[in-house]
RNA sequence: GGAGAGGUGGCUGAGUGGUCGAAAGCAGCGGUUUGCUAAACCGUCGUAGGGCCCUAAAGCUCUACCGAGGGUUCGAAUCCCUCCCUCUCCGCCA
């Protein structure tokens, strides 16, 4: 979101890099909105100005001893105009706030041009995808073979697109959630924290998924609370309204959250297996920084990620999305897609994007360095990484001829085995 | 869940219908004094949105904001209602 006096001074400038990303800015309803919003508030605002006048004139008068009751009349009648003045304003402003909430993010001028996926760009390739002597299994199959994920009974207990692990494909989930903390809290330099779930309509609107997305989300019934989509959301939020010191900047911070999400539209898209959960695991990275260093952190915050496939021995790529790609609220996103021999293909495994200050204008988180005004921060944030998909990658990249699976090097001492064998079991 | 207390500027804390955007203190900022440090003294010190001005800044001015939202009133930090949050006690509970 952006504030009005900026938008109003760079309007072309905002439009013609909004038109990138493919929307289309109504520049002429914002002048004719702001005009009509500006000739209100300045009427309701003089009227106000004349009623606190003469407010003061009749309790001179009344100390004096004359009687007000004419004077008194004619302030009510201020009043009364006033008032339907003042819920004009307010109806416009309402209207003005949402308009804006729906304006997305201006690509940063790094980011190529494109309409969707296909103009994504690749930046770098690590790994080669394994190569198989016999057909490799999904991880659906393979899952349910080894007797580690079942998905039948997450539908008989709670529904579609939900999952149970049992056993080793439990522990596995587990290690690699907390294989990705240590490393980003010994290795990165990030501080760890454990949000709250659940959060609030403020919350939400504060990081971007309020008022446009709520179809995405669910909501506890009869109250404010939302089941949170991200970690992005409580933790980003943790400094909703509140002004940093910018020598604490950079502040890193990971979470481990479940996120929970409804993916609505999203029907017929990857049906089989656990690519596309209502609820998954997910290790968050969240950076608040100042804004003269969002793009070198950044990129720190995408190798961090990167560090983890790495160190799991996992072949990835990592592309910058074009501006038709991008998430509504980013300024700038890589995309790390993991190689899923079910898939043939890459799948997005992490999101690390730079939202500059759209989420902290929203969520009024500033930064005050020394004198002057204080300035919006810049935030950051990027999985680091889905579990869930994570733990695709490795049953399904690391399947042996035998359909057992080995273990990265990095995650045996957290699972103290160094293989699910063909029944499941953790050796 | 029940009973009670409370939420005021960066902090502490006055203020129960009329120049209150808000006393006082602390912190901050600018300055004076001082051999240095400390102290003392003087000044300054909220945020947001408009208007004037207009290249911009500064300046002048208006409006709003004393947890949030409504209401009463000529006029609300002060009175009433709803909600949120914090604290104390009781109950329940992992």
């Amino acid at each position: 979101m952006y504030d009005l006096a900026y938008f109003r001074a760079n309007l072309e400038t905002i439009a013609e890099r909004l038109a990138t990303r493919g929307f289309k800015l109504d520049v002429d309803h914002f002048r004719a909105l702001d005009a009509k919003r500006r000739a209100a508030l300045t009427e309701a605002e003089s009227l106000k100005a004349q009623r606190n006048a003469e407010s003061m004139e009749i309790s001179k008068l009344r100390k004096q001893g004359v009687d007000t009751t004419e004077r008194q009349q004619k302030v009510r009648e201020i009043g009364e105009r006033i008032s339907s003045l003042d819920s004009q304003v307010s109806q416009l402003d309402e209207e003005f706030r949402s308009w804006l909430a729906g304006i997305p993010n201006v690509p940063h001028e790094s980011v190529p041009t494109g309409s969707g996926s296909e103009d994504n760009v690749v930046v770098r390739t690590w790994g080669e995808p394994p190569k198989f002597s016999f057909e490799p299994k999904p991880h659906w199959d393979l899952g349910a073979d080894l007797k580690i994920l079942d998905l039948p009974r997450a539908a008989k207990v709670t529904g579609a697109r939900f999952a149970v692990y049992w056993g080793a494909g439990a522990k596995l989930e587990r290690a690699l959630i907390n294989f990705m903390l240590d490393i980003h809290t010994r290795e990165h330099g990030y501080t760890e924290v454990l949000p709250p779930f659940l959060v609030n309509s403020a919350s939400l609107f504060g990081t971007g998924q309020l008022p446009k997305f709520a179809q995405d989300l669910f909501r506890c019934e009869n109250t404010d609370f939302w089941l949170a989509p991200t970690a992005e959301v409580p933790v980003t939020n943790l400094y909703r309204d509140e002004t940093l010191d910018a020598d604490s900047l950079p502040i890193s911070l990971c979470a481990y959250t479940p996120c929970f999400r409804s993916e609505a539209g999203s029907y017929g898209r990857d049906v089989r297996g656990i690519i596309r959960q209502h609820q998954f695991q997910k290790v968050e990275l969240v950076k608040f920084t100042r804004a003269d260093q969002s793009y070198e952190q950044l990129e720190r915050l995408t190798a961090d990620a990167e560090d983890i496939l790495i160190r799991l021995g996992l072949p990835f790529r990592t592309v910058v999305l074009c501006t038709g790609d991008m998430g509504f609220s980013s300024a700038k996103t890589y995309d790390l897609e993991v190689w899923l021999p079910s898939q043939n293909d890459y799948r997005e495994i992490s999101s690390c994007s730079n939202f500059e200050a759209f989420q902290a204008r929203r969520a009024s988180i500033r930064v005050r360095s020394g004198k002057g005004k204080p300035e919006y921060a810049h935030t950051l944030n990027g999985s680091g990484l889905a579990v869930g998909r994570t733990w695709v990658a490795i049953i399904e990249n690391y399947q042996q001829a035998d359909g057992s699976v080995v273990i990265p090097e990095a995650l045996r001492p957290y699972l103290n085995a160094e293989r699910i064998d063909p029944k499941g079991a953790l050796v």
